[in-house]
RNA sequence: GGUUCCGUAGCUCAGCUGGAUAGAGCAACAGCCUUCUAAGCUGUGGGUCAAGCGUUCGAAUCGCUUCGGAAUCACCA
C-alpha cells in the first residue's frame, strides 16, 4: 500500500505542477484509508492543495481526479465528498500487491540497517518471574522479532541481576532456615525455592525491627541495626572478597534459578543471543567509577562514598559507590554497557525495562556521556507501563503477586478445559490436545498482555484474560485456522483458488453494477404499481441473480415462489448481500429483516 | 515540591505525523447452527474524547493552564 501511496502522491504533485504551475511538496500530500462509509480505497486531503488552485475544493478535486485517472493506470475511478478526493483503485491491483506479498512473505529484507541489541526480561535471582515479567519478556521478544523484519540484525540479550543485597537475603535466610533444603528433595521448582527463602528473610526481618521498636529504638534506627539485615550487609563484602564459603553458596543457589527460569522461557517462547551476568560486569563499573573520580567526574564525600553531581543536567546527585566500596545498580549498568560495546559493534542498543526505571536511564546516559562514550546519549530505554491487578499493584511482601508459572499453566488448563467442553478435541490424542491447549492458552496471553499499547499501565484481570470471545488471541488463531481450513478443502477438491481470487475479484466490478440495480430499485417498484414488500424484493433479486449468474454458480438455488428473503443471500454471498443491504440503506430503502 | 507518563462508552482498550458522523471487545438486549468449525456472525442501546483557553479552513490528535491518577527523585535492584 506504501508504494500506491508514495505513486499517488508524485502523481498530485505532479498534477499541481501541471493544473496550477505551482511546486506542491510531496509531504504536503495527505492521503489516507477512504472511510467505510464512502466509496474508495484511498482519499487525498485536498484543502492543502486548495490553498494553490485557489477553486474551490470540489473544482479542484476534479481537476486533480481527472488528471490522476488520466495519468495512472491502476485507478478504476474517483469521487468527491465535500474537500475529500475519494480514489478507487481497481482491484487488479490488489491481486498483484497480493501476489507480491505472498512471493516475498519469507524473503529477508534486503538493506541492512546495523545490529541492534535488545536487552530485556533482567531478572533477580532472588525470586521466580512475575506478571511484570510477563509483559516484559513478550514485549522485548516482540521487538526483536519485530526490527530483524525491518532489516535490523538484533541480538537479544539478558542482564541477570545476580549480586547484591537481595540475593544475599536469600541466601542468608537459607542458611540460617533451611535445613539442607534442595529443589531435588523438596520438589519445589529453584527459582520458588530461593524466592521462599526471599520471603522468610523479610519475616523474620521485620519481628526483629519490631522486637528493637519495642525496646526503644526509632524504626529508622531498627531497620538499621536488624541483625539479620547486618548479617546480610557483612555477607555481601564476604562475597566481593570473593569469600569461598559464600561465593560457593552462592553459585549453588543461583543455578537453581537458572535452571527454573530456563522452563518459564522455554514456555513463554522467549530466547536470548547471549547472557550477560552482573557478577561479571560490576567491576567494569568499579573501573569506570575510579576512572571518572580520577577525572575530576565524581567526587569523594567525607565517609568515602562516590558521587556524581547531575545537578547541572537538571537532575540530582547520584551514589555510585558506597562507602564500605560495594557497586550499586548503576555502577553495574555502567559495566555492563561498556562490556556491550566492547563485545559488539552495537549501532543500536535498546533496554526493555519498565517506566519504574526512567529516572535511572536518563541518569545512565548521561553518567556515560560524561565518562567519554558517544553512543551514551543514544541509549534507548524502552518504557512500559506497570500490570496492576483488579485489587490494585502487585506487591511481593503481601502475597498479591502472580507467579508466571501458575499463570501460564492457568492459561492452558482453561484452554483445555473449555475446548473439552466445546467438543473441539473428540477424537484426538492426548499429545495433540496438549498441544493446542498449550498454542490457545499461550495464544490468549501473549494477545492479551501485547494488544496494550505498552506505555499504559493495564489492568490485568485474571478472569477475563482467560476469555475466548472477542479480540483475544484465541479468536484469531481460530478464523486463521479456518482460513487454513478453506484452502486445504479447495485443494483436496482440485480447486484453483488463484483462478478464483481473479473471478471474485471481477465480482467487486459487478457489485457496483449491482448498486446500481438496486438504487432503481425505487422505480421498478413505482412502475410495478405494486406495493413494497419482500416478495417484490426477492422477484427484483432473483432479475439482479440472472445478470450475475456467470459468477454465482449456486444461483440455481433460488427458488422463485419463496417469500423467504433467506434463498436470496444464498444466492449471493454474505458480502454481496451486504452490498445491497448498505446500498438501500444509503438509498432509504426499508431493509428486510432476514436480509 | 521537581521531573516524566497517563486520563476516550458502565468495564478493558483502539484511534493521536491535525481531516468526513470518534471505533472494537466485554457487559445488556434482539436475532442467527440444512451453508466451509457458533472459540463465530448480524443488529439495538450506550460518548461533554477529564475541564478550559489558544493555534486554523478544521482539534480526541498540536500548545498553554487547571483538575485527577501513576512512576520517580534510595547507600533496593
Amino acid at each position: 500500500m506504501n508504494n500506491i501511496e508514495k505513486i499517488i502522491t508524485k502523481n498530485v504533485c505532479l498534477a499541481v505542477k501541471k493544473l496550477y504551475s505551482a511546486e506542491f511538496e510531496e509531504n504536503n500530500v495527505v492521503i489516507q484509508q477512504t472511510k467505510r462509509e464512502f466509496e474508495g480505497d484511498l482519499t487525498v486531503m485536498i484543502f492543502p492543495v486548495v490553498k494553490i488552485s485557489k477553486h474551490s475544493p470540489e473544482q479542484t478535486c476534479e481537476e486533480i481526479g481527472n488528471f490522476l485517472k488520466e495519468n495512472m493506470d491502476f485507478i478504476a475511478d474517483f469521487n468527491i465528498v465535500k474537500g475529500f478526493l475519494n480514489i478507487v483503485i481497481k482491484k487488479s491491483y490488489y491481486l498483484h500487491l497480493l501476489n507480491e506479498i505472498s512471493e516475498s512473505k519469507n524473503q529477508k529484507p534486503e538493506q541492512d540497517k546495523g545490529l541492534m541489541m535488545i536487552e530485556y526480561s533482567s531478572p533477580n535471582t532472588n525470586k521466580p518471574l512475575h506478571l511484570g515479567h510477563i509483559r516484559n519478556n513478550l514485549l522485548g521478544y516482540s521487538i526483536a522479532e519485530i526490527q530483524k523484519a525491518n532489516g535490523y540484525k538484533v541480538l537479544k540479550t539478558n542482564i541477570v541481576n545476580d549480586r547484591g543485597i537481595h540475593i544475599c537475603k536469600s541466601m542468608l535466610a537459607w542458611q540460617l532456615f533451611g535445613k539442607g533444603e534442595t529443589p531435588e528433595n523438596s520438589g519445589i521448582k529453584g527459582d520458588h525455592l530461593v524466592g521462599k527463602y526471599y520471603v522468610i528473610f523479610d519475616i523474620e526481618y521485620k519481628k526483629q525491627i519490631k522486637k528493637l521498636i519495642d525496646s526503644g529504638l526509632t524504626e529508622e534506627e531498627a531497620k538499621k541495626s536488624a541483625p539479620l539485615i547486618v548479617q546480610a550487609q557483612e555477607m555481601l563484602v564476604k562475597w566481593e572478597q570473593n569469600d569461598p564459603e559464600t561465593c560457593g553458596l552462592w553459585q549453588k543457589m543461583n543455578s537453581w534459578v537458572y535452571a527454573g527460569f530456563e522452563q518459564t522461557y522455554k514456555k513463554l517462547g522467549v530466547d536470548f543471543d547471549k547472557i550477560y551476568y552482573e557478577s561479571n560486569t560490576y567491576l567494569v563499573g568499579k573501573q569506570e567509577v575510579e576512572r571518572g573520580l580520577g577525572s575530576g567526574i565524581f567526587y569523594k564525600k567525607a565517609d568515602g562514598s562516590i558521587w556524581a553531581d547531575l545537578t547541572a543536567d537538571g537532575l540530582d546527585e547520584k551514589l555510585l559507590l558506597r562507602a564500605d566500596g560495594t557497586s550499586v545498580y548503576m555502577t553495574q549498568d555502567i559495566g555492563t554497557a561498556k562490556i556491550r560495546y566492547n563485545d559488539f559493534p552495537i549501532d543500536k542498543m535498546v533496554y526493555v525495562v519498565g517506566n519504574e526505571q526512567n529516572y535511572h536511564f536518563q541518569v545512565l546516559a548521561v553518567l556515560l556521556d560524561k565518562l567519554g562514550f558517544a553512543w551514551g546519549k543514544d541509549l534507548v530505554h524502552f518504557s512500559y507501563g506497570m500490570v496492576e491487578l483488579p485489587e490494585g499493584k502487585m506487591k511481593s511482601r503481601e502475597g498479591t503477586v502472580v507467579d508466571a508459572d501458575d499463570l501460564i499453566d492457568e492459561m492452558i488448563d482453561s484452554a483445555r478445559q473449555t475446548a473439552f467442553e466445546l467438543g473441539k478435541l473428540d477424537g484426538l490424542t492426548d499429545k495433540e490436545i496438549n498441544e493446542i491447549a498449550q498454542m490457545v492458552g499461550l495464544g490468549a496471553l501473549k494477545y492479551f498482555i501485547l494488544k496494550v499499547d505498552p506505555r499504559k499501565n493495564m489492568t490485568f484481570n485474571p478472569k477475563e484474560s482467560i476469555d475466548f470471545n472477542g479480540n483475544t488471541g484465541p479468536f484469531i488463531q481460530y478464523t486463521h485456522t479456518r482460513i487454513k481450513s478453506v484452502l486445504r478443502k479447495a485443494k483436496e477438491q482440485n480447486i484453483d483458488f488463484h483462478q478464483n481470487v481473479n473471478t471474485s475479484l471481477e465480482i467487486n466490478d459487478k457489485e457496483k453494477y449491482l448498486i446500481q440495480l438496486v438504487s432503481d430499485f425505487p422505480n421498478v417498484v413505482k412502475e410495478a404499481g405494486e406495493s413494497f414488500s419482500p416478495a417484490l424484493i426477492a422477484n427484483y433479486c432473483y432479475d439482479l441473480a440472472k445478470e450475475f449468474n456467470q459468477f454465482y454458480h449456486d444461483y440455481s438455488i433460488l427458488n422463485e415462489n419463496n417469500n423467504d428473503l433467506k434463498v436470496f443471500r444464498l444466492v449471493l454471498s454474505q458480502n454481496t448481500a451486504k452490498t445491497i443491504k448498505n446500498a438501500m440503506k444509503l438509498l432509504g430503502i426499508e431493509v428486510p429483516e432476514r436480509m
